[in-house]
Formats: C-alpha cells, structure tokens, sequence
DNA sequence: GACATATTGTTTAGCTCTAAACTATCTAGT
DNA sequence: ACTAGATAGTTTAGAGCTAAACAATATGTC
C-alpha cells in the first residue's frame, strides 16, 4: 500500500519532469533556430532527410505521433517556405507525396549546427553516460504509451 | 570526434524521446480526465493543493514554467467552472490572489483518481526502479534549461 | 457494375503556448 | 514630490495540438 502509492508518487513526478523539459527544451530549440523555424518544422524536415523523400502526409504524420490536421497545417508552413513540395500521388487519387526542396535540405542542416552547441553545453554539466543510461527507460515507456494509444 | 558526435547523437535522441512521451501522456491524461479538465488546469490545481492557496498568478505561472499570458488564460478557464476563486490583492494594487474553491479540490482529487489507474498499468510494464532511477537525470536536465533559461 | 466501407487530406472550434505591446501600479533615486 | 524604471496582469497575433465533421477517392463484396 505505502510502497504502492510511493512508487504512483514517483510515476507523477516523472511525467512531470518530462512535460517541464519538453517545454523548456522546445523554447531553447525554437530561440536558437534561424528565422521563425519551429521544432514541428525542423521535425519533419530533419524527418524527410534521415528516412528518405516521398512520404504522404499521413505516413508523416503518423511518424510524429501527430494527427493529420496538425501535420496539414505544418506543411503548409514548410511549403510557403520553399523547403518543401508537394505533389499529388499518381497513383493514388487522394494521397499526395511530400519531397524536400534543397532549401530543405539546407535549413535541416543550420538548424542542427545551430542546435549543437546547446548540446555540447549541456554535455558539460550532465555526463552523456547518464544521458545513455536514461534512453532506454525514455524508450520503452514511449514505446508503452505508444501501443496503448492505439 | 566520433565520441563527441555520438553524444550530441544522444542527447538530441534524449530531447526526441522526451518531448513525444510529453505529448502522448499529456493525451492520455486528458481523455482519462473529467469532462474537459486539460493538463494545464490540472497542473494549477494540483500546484494550488500542495503548495497552498493565495498564490499571485504572477508566481503561478512562474512556478509552471509558463509565461504571464498563458497563466491568465488558464485561471480563466479555472474560475469559469468554479475550481478557483480570483481575488484583488488588499496590499498591491496590481496583484490578484488565486484561491482554490472547494469545487477544485474536488475535481484535482477525481483527476488523480482517474488518472492511478494508468500509472500502475505502467508499473506492470515498467519496472518502478527503472523510473526511480531515470529522476535524477531528469531534474538534473530540467534544472539545467531553467537556469540557462534566465 | 453498384453500393458499403475505408482511407487521405482539409477545415473548424477550442485549448495551450510564446512574444510583444499596453495599462496600471509600485518603488527607488534624486 | 517627481520622475524613471520595475512589476502584475491583459490582450493580440501566430504557431502547435486534438477531435470531429467533411469531401474526394479507393477497395472489396455482392
């Protein structure tokens, strides 16, 4: 019983955690970015980069664990940017496929130059093997909530 | 070299991690909550319960890590259903003093309710040592953005 | 071939958040 | 006492998110 609601305690306060972090993470990120970038931009474009080009809008959406109106209004932030086009699948009537534009490209990478030495500061203060170490909880409890999403 | 791009590697998976379990337990709280409540009115509540009543919204929103703005928002909400009662400041005339109703209490107790269930699901998953022992991190990051925040 | 169902993308209403401009009040230095 | 600067709260514009309703296209079964 007392261990019980100690250990719910403990759950509370690391969600807590987490949502504190996200948003003071999510502020620095978006305030070191060049020009108006924001992380829901850069993620998706940092997206495209690594897993490759042509994804339909819902596949990356689904990716970011975003629902299809979010992911809507994104990429036509991206698009009126130039760091992405868009174009209808032909051979899927209703689908459309999402391309990076060299722009693209570029941003992706001042954004994460932009990024690095934020990390390297905090890797001063808080040694990469705690990093490590705490990846593999962040994971699987990620990995729970993601398949109990569904 | 390598080491360094490894660990910045790390930490960004770190951020990545962190900012999507943020959004999926903060959608999951929320569908489990009662009629409505939103994490944000939660929070305050939940602040205003253990820290005690008469805060400035000011101080409110400092302690949530949120700006001024989006706290008037919030007690807005709060003090149209009733879970808080906003007062003008007797000693400074610019101040206000946020009290919670009886009605809040109520509401962040049935929150809490609705929302154990979901932590000892979890804790069936994941072990309670794992998240104990991923809390130092955590606040040691969090502690880290806020100072570098200022 | 036709109809029921599923899927893709958009739109809208409502919530949160920031940043910046604005009002009102307090406080300190001269 | 006055003026300058700090502080508390509100408002607005803009971005993100969800959920739900909607249009258009696919698909599968009869």
């Amino acid at each position: 019983m007392s261990a019980d609601s100690k250990d719910t305690e403990a759950v509370f306060g690391f969600f807590n955690e987490i949502g504190i972090i996200s948003q003071l993470s999510g502020n620095a990120f978006e305030k070191a970015m060049p020009q108006g970038m924001t992380l829901a931009q850069f993620s998706v474009l940092n997206h495209l980069c690594r897993v490759g080009d042509g994804w339909s809008p819902h596949r990356i959406a689904r990716a970011m664990q975003v629902t299809k109106g979010a992911m809507t209004g994104t990429l036509k932030h991206l698009e009126a940017k130039g760091l992405v086009v868009i174009t209808p699948d032909e051979t899927d009537g209703r689908a459309k496929r999402v391309t990076i534009a060299s722009e693209g490209r570029v941003m992706r990478d001042a954004c994460i130059e932009a990024i690095a030495p934020m990390m390297q500061a905090l890797l001063k203060h808080i040694p990469a093997s705690d990093i490590t170490a705490a990846l593999p909880v962040l994971a699987a409890v990620r990995a729970w909530l993601d398949e109990r999403r569904n």
